[in-house]
DNA sequence: CACGCGTGGTT
DNA sequence: TAACCAAGCGT
């Protein structure tokens, strides 16, 4: 009986018993609604984060800053500095312009329709239908990674990623109704967390299974079928730490757009030329080995050389204070040069 | 629409 | 340990 009333009352019920305890979460059937500061600010963390990551960040911004109107106000470079760690900046940046938005353009409210938080910065289809859901029960198809990967099992989605998300997607628009939006899409969300995982999904407890065609096939752990990746290339380059001697170290403060874009970071040679890089300027400069770091497109060694020295055109800062606001790569590098995190 | 964009945990 | 993966968005 895989008709779509009996799949969502099982999945609901389960959602019922065994939804996560979450920071930006009000439990189900509370009849509490998460203020959608909140939910939106919950969401643009978790963009590609997992929880345990996002958790801490959501706990200090939500205490330093309770609200949208507190959060507008904010320095760019404070914001871009509470997010050191976090990653993906471009988030950051888009998350103040967003709050701005929300307290200049909408009166601190944020908009409660899906097309409506569709046009803010940072906002994209997934967010705009999460906070939609979550925050103002709207019927919106809401659908992440999660997601798609209980659809293409439930339905034995064959099509490869990401050409298959349209009929993914289409295949999550039928189960949406107009009862408990919110808590369908967290309890959707929550079985690809925790029983649906991408391996070794945990079928013998899923509230769904005798609904699941991924599972009838015998091969669950096949969906979703995923195109081929390109490979990851190589670069390197070199990260200068000039110190003052008293305690402070030279930063850049890095463009908006791009890699770490708005981000302070140390100066460093071009990444991906050949070894022969010159010090940029003339002093006692020392080997202190080489960091590697991993981005999403390439991943990347980078020596770390260290001197005392003045330069022009850097921000200096105290040790401890740029330790903590550097992306972290480069608090890699500067732990490498003798710091600490 | 394919690509650029971080980080840390798990296997 | 190298590969994979996580509540995506903007261009």
């Amino acid at each position: 009986m895989t008709d779509v009333a009996s799949l969502r009352s099982d999945l609901l019920a389960w959602y019922d018993a065994r939804a996560r305890t979450l920071p930006w979460r009000a439990p189900p059937g509370s009849g509490v609604r998460t203020d959608p500061y909140r939910v939106w600010l919950s969401e643009v963390m978790l963009q590609q984060t997992t929880v345990p990551h996002a958790t801490p960040y959501f706990l200090s911004f939500t205490k330093r800053w309770p609200t949208v109107a507190a959060l507008a106000a904010v320095d760019d470079g404070e914001l871009m500095g509470a997010w050191a760690g976090l990653g993906y900046y471009a988030r950051a940046r888009n998350l103040l312009a967003c709050a701005r938005a929300v307290a200049n353009d909408h009166d601190g409210v944020f908009p409660d329709t899906e097309a409506g938080l569709l046009a803010l910065p940072g906002v994209g289809a997934y967010t705009a239908a999460a906070v939609a859901a979550i925050a103002f029960d709207r019927p919106a198809n809401v659908v992440d990674g999660n997601v798609e990967r209980v659809m293409a099992r439930l339905f034995a989605v064959d099509t490869p990623l990401p050409g298959g998300k349209v009929e993914l997607k289409r295949l999550a628009g039928t189960l949406v109704t107009d009862d408990r939006p919110g808590d369908w899409a967290q309890a959707l969300m929550d079985l690809g967390a925790t029983v649906c995982r991408p391996r070794s999904p945990l079928c013998l407890v899923c509230p769904v299974a005798r609904h699941c065609q991924g599972l009838a096939s015998g091969e669950p752990e096949r969906f979703p079928v995923k195109g081929a990746k390109a490979p990851r290339p190589h670069r390197t380059g070199v990260a200068w730490v000039m110190r003052d001697g008293q305690g402070r170290v030279a930063v850049v403060r890095r463009p908006d757009k791009g890699l770490l874009g708005g981000m302070i970071g140390l100066p460093t040679s071009d990444w991906g030329e050949g070894p022969e890089v010159t010090d940029p300027v003339v002093a006692d400069w020392r080997d202190a080995g080489a960091i590697e770091h991993v981005f999403t497109h390439f991943s990347l060694t980078l020596q770390v050389r260290v001197a005392t020295a003045a330069a022009k055109d850097v921000i200096w800062l105290e040790e401890a204070e740029a330790m903590s606001a550097l992306p972290t790569v480069f608090a890699k590098a500067l732990v490498r040069a003798g710091g600490e995190r």
